[in-house]
DNA sequence: CTGAAAGCGCTAACAG
DNA sequence: CTGTTAGCGCTTTCAG
């Protein structure tokens, strides 16, 4: 098989030695004009491609960000990884993406292992395991290494790290209050994410809105499977005249069940979701709900990490909040 | 700042020579038993963890499989890839992932890193661009410099690499001739993925079933931007009970055109699509689709890289095929 | 059974 | 301006 040409390679090519050729190519001011014309040529013409490991052992920079997720056929976090590589490649950096399937453990794994491979930073979504229990040896290792780290979406607060969130509260707020202001008198929340750090905020905005509005909040807490049976339950004892979710795929479920109870929506219930994806624009009626912004979350996120691994001191961290924006479609009344 | 135990500190730690540490860490049965405990409890508690570059410049061996994929807000692509992160972990592989955005440029530039971080194997779906523009040199120096490279989903037969495609052609068949079961006889196939291999291998199966039905196949190739229009102008000037479309997205759109038209779907006009996702689920109605099992083309893909990077000598390509399934849902009349 | 030494490909003092 | 040398952390002969 042929072998890849290193520095080695072009300096017996062109009877120079190694460091003049590295030199070159760095475009250091003490080589000439000259060598450096036929270096270049050469490691053009050997299709030279300097090895990142030789480089990253020298330097201890690797030019790679690891980020974990905690689920990738979430629509949310598959564009903010959009908008992480957009961002990073803009940079001259290159992403290695793991994916924690909610699992605690792998997220250890996928910790671990970019800590091996020497990413120059770490970027993180907490899995939903994790967010539970609060177990985050494994993060403050991280941090106690130097390693640069930004939580994004999911978040401890407990862990001295960057972050970067979107407003959840408010989200819910306004979503609540829009429903008011669109006639409905009669608005619970449903919520599939009772355990993560999002759905608590969600569910704070949520009460706060009500509460002001002057009236009890109603709070179904289920799960995927059991969203239809337990909003159908719910229908049978409560008025209920609006629904704001936690996200996409429940409000998906809740206008199916809404449909199946025969109630229309908007005209006797009106929903209102959160994340902006494809299910929510292309269903029927298109649904009115809360944009995340999540490019705007993977760019930030991204260039967080840089500043901070870039910068000579270390500063203290940062936390940025996104704002969200209501995108008002069909699923609601018209005010 | 901490930094991380090397080797050397733990050898430095016990008294003992780098090398001996490095043998009993390695389980070699030059150390004896008693060397063994010591220097693997003594690296425990300072916790070390091997640094995989410098692991990986000695051994050229990264135990990592770079992947270039060109979308990730495709259901079916982020489905893939979590079938990759599964296999991949289970056999201690991570993965490196790079999203093309269906631009040749990016995909070179991915390419390249991926061979700069010297990844084991590179897996491969390629970007509209590349397959339009047949460009492949990049992906002929990959095969060059030995490194196992197997492509999936859009693949190009001109390079001498391993595959594993779905039956692109018997999904379209299948589509179609299920259409015709159920009373359609005036089938049109509407296309987005004009460009790509499987676009072209499915209007192949579609015009191959049409044909067997004794009728002249109508393509309608479009944009997702224009579907509505295009549809709307077609069903004009032709008659139409059934489409067979080549993605999830458009049955989407497809049917939303078809409601603004006042067809009924499915009484009036029966529809298929592509890609089994949350939206062809949990739309109304839901969708009657073609089952890519997206998880098990992540699978054998890992199998195959990892089987080809271990092997000692090289093999013949293999090229697999995995057979798709009809899920038959509610946008297509009962037989 | 343990240690010394070379070398993977690269960078960067330091000499010349 | 160019070359020699050392060393990043690890594996692996080869000596002891």
């Amino acid at each position: 098989m042929a072998h890849k040409t290193t520095l080695k390679a072009i300096a017996e090519h062109l009877n120079l030695s190694i460091s003049t050729v590295s030199k070159a190519l760095a475009d250091s001011p003490e080589i000439s004009d000259a060598t450096k014309l036929v270096v270049k040529t050469a490691a053009r013409q050997l299709k030279y491609r300097p090895n990142a490991m030789a480089r990253g052992l020298k330097s201890s920079r690797t030019k790679t960000i690891g980020v974990v997720i905690p689920n990738i056929m979430h629509n949310f976090f598959a564009k903010v990884i959009m908008g992480m590589e957009d961002e990073a490649t803009k940079n001259g950096y290159s992403l290695v993406t793991c994916i924690s399937n909610e699992s605690l453990q792998k997220e250890k794994q996928s910790i671990n292992m970019l800590s091996d491979v020497s990413v120059d930073a770490i970027i993180i979504s907490l899995s939903s395991e994790t967010q539970q229990t609060e177990e985050l040896e494994h993060l403050n290792d991280i941090l106690y290494f130097d390693i640069p780290l930004v939580q994004f979406d999911r978040v401890n607060e407990k862990l001295l790290s960057h972050s970067v969130v979107i407003n959840d509260f408010k989200g819910a707020y306004d979503s609540t209050m829009h429903l008011h202001k669109t006639g409905c008198r009669h608005i619970a929340l449903l919520s599939i994410l009772t355990n993560t750090s999002v759905g608590k905020k969600r569910a704070e905005g949520y009460e706060a809105a009500v509460r002001e509005l002057g009236y009890e909040p109603k709070i179904i807490n289920t799960k995927l499977e059991n969203l239809e049976a337990d909003l159908s339950a719910f229908l049978k004892d409560n008025d209920l005249d609006g629904i704001v979710t936690t996200d996409e795929s429940s409000a998906i479920y809740a206008m199916n069940a809404l449909r199946i109870n025969n109630r229309r929506v908007p005209d006797d219930v009106g929903v209102i979701g959160f994340t902006d994806g494809a299910l929510a624009r292309n269903y029927f009626p298109p649904l009115t709900t809360i944009k995340q912004q999540a490019e705007i979350i993977g760019k930030r996120t991204i260039q967080i990490a840089i500043e901070s691994l870039e910068a000579k001191t270390k500063k203290d961290p940062i936390q940025e909040t996104i704002e969200t924006e209501l995108v008002i479609r069909k699923s609601t009344r018209t005010i």
